[in-house]
DNA sequence: GGAGTCTTGTTTTTT
DNA sequence: ACAAGACTCC
């Protein structure tokens, strides 16, 4: 018994024992590519002798990275050392901090994600004067970040795209140079550099490029179909030397093109690697024939695409079904019943089930619904925690330490908490910096013994600098409790107590504590722990690579974000003319062809019920719409011809359920606002986080929200809505 | 520095 | 509809 080569079938055997050269391996949904690579890599280690530093597996997320890194320990033992099994932007640190000699910056280099780089780019326009209302900083970013996934210069990027007047082209170039001149003054890289630098050196430093391409035998790329021109580049040149690179992909799941991916990298393969073998995984080990069969139909519409049809072994299985809604809250209660319905009669556990939306917008109506039915549901979602102002803050402090040019950084911190420090005299210290061509933290060391700045601000200022201080001798300690010096030193955490309401701080809190124990794992799981890599680490990580899925609650998330997962029951939500496909896409058949791999990638999530929604009329963006069901159900066959719109289960009154499934949890919180209700009357004590204690005189509920009367110890009596006051009860 | 008001932009967001 | 940011005023 072979455990490396017999738990797989014979194409997936073909990729695996593929001696070299270059192969491209298309791998249909659920066709078990994980299997693939990591089974492919203990090949080598095992049977080749290959030593596991010598190959790299590249792939897109951390946790992809992080589940390969786990299956191919399995398969081949934990020995010392590993494969390198890296997400592209790590790669790219890696090859960038080894080979920093050749570039101008340091080594403890600071990565700028989004809205650093928005931040920066904001200064950018201002010092150049241009006027801040012709660019859209978003824009104006998403510009420079696909110049970087492009490999083009500022002035390649704007005559490819074409501005159309050259005043907006120069200004563009000019913006993008000083916002590159700007990086480097603060010793920081942005996610785009990440990729494109370090194809830029291997381009053009021999040296570098021979020692990279000896290095690595074996090469592996996955989700080859969402790699941007620099990425494929990268891949490209790292193996012209061994020539071992296996691609694995799969172009109908390519639903990342806004985002610079190019999916003739994929389809055109062979072009750029002449002698390139295919194989193609069709056997599928996760859905049901029918399943399968619907998502053919549609996918098959598509043109630009390699023809290939998954199969399966598990011939029968529940028909897809389609629900035509009244309008979203319909759709929201029939997805709902029948989850229920499901779980009384089939067995099914809520957390086995899933809702795919086209937009994040759609969760609202869901949400609504399943809290006020007591349905518990996690929304899976990728925008939220390193985002979050507390997170960035805690975080800036800790580039700063790794990074002390990293003015970015200062500027974020040095009056939060507020510790007197206003705009002015924040001018004033990056003023003289600038004028003195030195970095912030140098400014703020000499400018206290100038007499530029008045006393006042000099005695603010220099506090700051000895907290600088102070904290700057922590930084050899586990990241932990670095984090936790800062909170103290600062008085963070009682800022917040004392400025925000109760919700918010403790949300704030929370995420506090969350990342102290991000912090604390990572102190355990690294064999070197220190701030500089951890900054590194956690720049690079998103709250896609940590949310998990939950057991008894009901997944909630867009389409992009259910890529690479599977459940038994899907629910496509929102399969309407205008949202999936999206409206955008109209005009433009490409997007249309994108839109319709996005369909096909929320379909083969399903192991073995699909059902798919659509709704009449639906509120998005606070206007009403009417719609029509997505031409993707027609192709689908799943529209009659002229039969009701609705089919199983009937709709049903909503009871409530008297079961609470241990409650509704939503993860992915941004601080709310809303406090839950509390039932105040005449009598009641309560206590305000500003006006203290007090005693309610009368309520008045006349009102759409009650007002309550309440006289406080200090500050008197005050009319406050029962709702919207951050009112706790005190016995 | 904070509170209140006005403006803007809302597809997706692997890093 | 609704939130985040910018802007304004004390």
């Amino acid at each position: 018994m072979d455990p490396i080569l017999d738990p797989l079938n014979k194409n997936q055997k073909i990729a695996v024992t593929h001696e070299s050269g270059p192969l491209l391996v298309f791998a249909g949904a659920g066709s078990g590519k994980t299997r693939t690579i990591t089974h492919r890599i203990a090949y080598l280690i095992r049977e080749k002798n290959i030593q596991p530093y010598r190959i790299l597996g590249v792939t897109f997320t951390n946790k992809a990275a992080g589940e390969m890194k786990e299956r191919a320990n399995k398969l081949v033992g934990e020995s010392g050392i590993q494969p390198e099994l890296r997400t592209f932007h790590s790669f790219g640190v890696r090859l960038l901090s080894g080979e920093i000699e050749h570039l101008d910056r340091e080594k403890n280099f600071t990565i700028y994600d989004d809205i650093d780089q928005r931040v920066i780019l904001k200064e950018t326009i201002k010092e150049l004067m241009i006027d801040p209302d012709r660019y859209n900083v978003r824009t104006l970013a998403g510009q420079i970040s696909s110049a970087k996934d492009s490999l083009l210069d500022a002035t390649q990027y704007s005559q490819k795209k074409s501005f159309k007047n050259s005043q907006k082209d120069n200004e563009f170039v000019q913006i993008y140079s000083l916002y590159e001149k700007k990086l480097k003054e603060n010793n920081a890289y942005d996610f785009g550099d990440l990729l494109m630098v370090p194809v830029k050196l291997l381009q053009a430093n021999q040296a570098v490029r021979k020692r990279w391409q000896e290095r690595y035998q074996h090469i592996m790329v996955d989700e080859f179909q969402d790699t941007n021109p620099a990425q494929f580049e990268l891949a490209r040149l790292l193996s012209e030397k061994h020539r071992n690179i296996v691609v694995v992909g799969d172009d109908d799941q390519s639903i990342y093109s806004w985002r610079g991916a190019d999916i003739s990298n994929i389809l055109n393969f062979e072009e750029y690697f002449p002698e390139a073998k295919t194989v193609r995984l069709e056997q599928n080990y996760r859905s049901t024939q029918p399943i399968l069969d619907l998502a053919h139909k549609v996918i098959s519409k598509n043109t630009r695409r390699q023809e290939k049809q998954l199969w399966t072994q598990q011939k029968t299985g529940k028909q897809p079904e389609v629900y035509g809604a009244r309008n979203d809250y319909g759709e929201a209660e029939f997805v709902l019943n029948t989850i229920r319905l499901l779980e009384k009669m089939q067995n099914i556990s809520p957390g086995d089930c899933a809702v795919f939306f086209r937009v994040n917008a759609q969760s609202r109506v869901f949400e609504e619904v399943f809290t006020r039915e007591n349905m518990p549901y996690v929304l899976i979602s990728s925008v939220g925690f390193y985002e979050r102002k507390e997170i960035k803050d805690l975080l800036a402090y800790l580039k700063l330490l790794a990074n002390p040019s990293d003015n970015n950084a200062l500027k974020r911190i040095i009056n939060r908490p507020t510790r007197g420090i206003g705009q002015k005299t924040e001018s004033c210290l990056f003023e003289y910096a600038a004028e003195q061509e030195i970095g912030g933290i140098e400014a703020l060391a000499k400018i206290v013994d100038s007499d530029l700045i008045s006393s006042r601000a000099a005695g603010a200022l220099n506090n700051f600098y000895n907290l600088y201080l102070k904290l700057r001798e922590t930084i050899n300690q586990p990241p932990v409790e670095i984090i936790e010096t800062v909170l103290q030193q600062t008085g963070y955490i009682e800022t917040i107590v004392e400025k925000e309401d109760r919700y918010t701080a403790e949300s704030r809190m929370e995420n506090i504590e969350e990342l102290k124990r991000v912090a604390a794992d990572y102190g355990e799981e690294s064999a070197n722990p220190n701030l500089i890599d951890f900054v590194e680490e956690i720049t690079l990580l998103t709250d896609l690579d940590t949310q998990e899925t939950e057991q008894s609650a009901v997944n909630f998330m867009t389409l992009h974000a259910a890529k690479g997962l599977e459940f038994d029951v899907v629910f496509m939500v929102g399969m309407e003319e205008g949202l999936l496909p999206h409206r955008n896409s109209e005009f433009d058949p490409e997007r249309r062809e994108e839109e319709r791999r996005l369909c096909y990638v929320g379909f083969t999530r399903a192991r073995e019920r699909l059902y798919c929604c659509w709704s009449r009329s639906r509120r998005l963006y606070g206007n009403h719409q009417q719609n029509l069901p997505s031409p993707f159900l027609k192709e689908a066959d799943l529209l009659g011809n002229n039969k009701p719109i609705s089919s199983t289960p009937k709709r049903e009154k909503i009871r409530s359920s008297k079961k609470l499934l241990g409650g509704f949890k939503r993860r992915s919180t941004r601080p709310t606002k809303k406090p839950p209700k509390i039932e105040l009357n005449a009598g009641d004590r309560v206590k305000h986080p500003k006006f203290g204690q007090g005693t309610v005189k009368r309520v008045d509920r006349q009102n759409s929200s009650p007002i309550a009367l309440i006289e406080f110890k200090k500050f008197g009596e005050k009319r406050l809505a029962i709702a919207y006051a951050e009112l706790d009860k005190i016995n």
